[in-house]
DNA sequence: AACACTTGTTCCGTTCTACTGAACGTATTA
DNA sequence: TAATACGTTCAGTAGAACGGAACAAGTGTT
């Protein structure tokens, strides 16, 4: 019998499937997909065939490629979110001010999902692009968030998506992330040892709604040979909170 | 008998149908959507489902919307662009030497996406955002493309899209057009009198391959008030030319 | 130049599934 | 409290997605 009530749609999921596999291998054929996803010939080339006259997927050849309309749709819900439209002035700033890497980061399904990134001078390259995804507790953005939101959705989200360890330093145990969110809402902003990357360290503060919720956050980051002493203790730490504030404030006002 | 061999999945397009409608309404619930796509509640509550659960809509209380991962859908395949690498310090530079809006274009489906663009100090503020799709007759950067496409292409492409006019200057006879393309090619580059746009001159220069057929263009847009005499006639056209050529050449070797 | 091999595409029968429309539960408003 | 509007669930059925094999088209090899 399965499962019970299964609402959902298998055709689509395929679709999908289909779709992210040729992201990944970055275009690939009909067989070298019917294969790689273990569904028949047929299946993959009427899905495929589905994309592309529907303009989703480009054949060149006979290699199909993911189209450039998400992009379209990627683009335009960005567009549309306020936040982005109000934070990416002040994140430009701050990437200018400090010279460093800045990031704008929300959250979806568990997720942190990063919105735009500005770079200074000095900034490092790294592999941070708009629309990459992270786990939440193993970045100073994420943290940030996770240190103001209802303790339900915060325990939801790690049950969902883990402590996974990413370098020596992520914190991977329940409770000393706890302390660490205590923390961080004590003193208004989360720091980020080389829990993501080692190597690299990021001051980040949340960005609030009149709940005291999490929207977002905002942070500069850069290597740890750069970041310390006063600058790491107080300096970053006092552009990245008022640009936070800047940013709350024309939240609500407009 | 209906028709034939469609080998189409139905399932999949009622799902982008969804996901279109949930883009033009920035957000939606299950009745508007079922009412305006002329489909039962429960098949778009099914379709609904499906996508959040596999996390490309969002559900805030008790609308849909469409989520970012289809930002980090469209980033990818445009980071993977080997043009997009090469021309995007181009189109800044070219930005920022004449103060105006530079643009990239490339074309898939026989339309015209732009794949970024720079603000130079004096850039108008248009509509045109990464991603955005336009018809190529009617903008500088379409012109510069099709004048170096094959005749079969070219016309397979008018046949498909048309020639729709969008303001009063707007090439709307083929005959005209295919003067203009002939101009192009002869003078390198193409000029846009506000035939998308009223107001709005453009320049753009075709990139190109191997075989001299485009695979991109590149543009200088401005108001008329600017865009005129000397700086129309020779400057703005041979900074244009010359980026396009770099770009060219880096496309080539690398 | 003929062959073997791989590719994408077409075909058609069958099973399973996506759709339908009504009923249900729940929240919001009068 | 009643009534409206909403999202969600339910079960039956028509029909569509799937599967496997056959076909076509191209590529490289012997």
């Amino acid at each position: 019998m399965a499962t019970k009530h299964d609402v959902t749609i298998d055709a689509t999921e395929t679709t999908f499937r289909i779709l992210e596999m040729l992201k990944e291998l970055d275009g690939a054929g009909v067989t070298e997909l019917a294969t790689r996803l273990d569904i028949p010939k047929s299946t993959a080339h009427n899905h495929l065939v589905t994309l592309r006259e529907n303009e989703y997927v480009v054949k060149h050849g006979t290699t199909y490629r993911v189209g450039l309309q998400f992009l379209e749709f990627g683009e335009h819900t960005r567009n549309r979110m306020k936040i982005y439209d109000v934070a990416r002035p002040e994140v430009e700033a701050l990437a200018e001010q400090t010279g460093e890497l800045a990031n704008l980061l929300v959250e979806e399904h568990g997720l942190g999902v990063y919105l735009c990134r500005a770079r200074g001078d000095q900034a490092v390259r790294v592999d941070t692009y708009a629309g990459m995804r992270v786990h939440l507790h193993c970045t100073g953005l994420g943290k940030a968030m996770l240190a103001h939101m209802p303790e339900e959705r915060v325990s939801e989200i790690l049950d969902r998506r883990g402590l996974e360890p990413r370098t020596e330093t992520t914190v991977t145990d329940r409770d000393t992330l706890e302390e660490d969110l205590a923390a961080i809402r004590e003193r208004g902003y989360a720091i980020d040892h080389g829990e993501r990357l080692s190597g690299l360290r990021c001051i980040a503060a949340p960005v609030t709604d009149d709940d005291d919720v999490a929207v977002g956050a905002v942070s500069v980051s850069g290597p740890s040979s750069r970041m310390k002493g006063e600058r790491l203790e107080t300096e970053v730490p006092e552009l990245v909170m008022s640009a936070a504030n800047v940013i709350e404030l024309n939240m609500s006002y407009s």
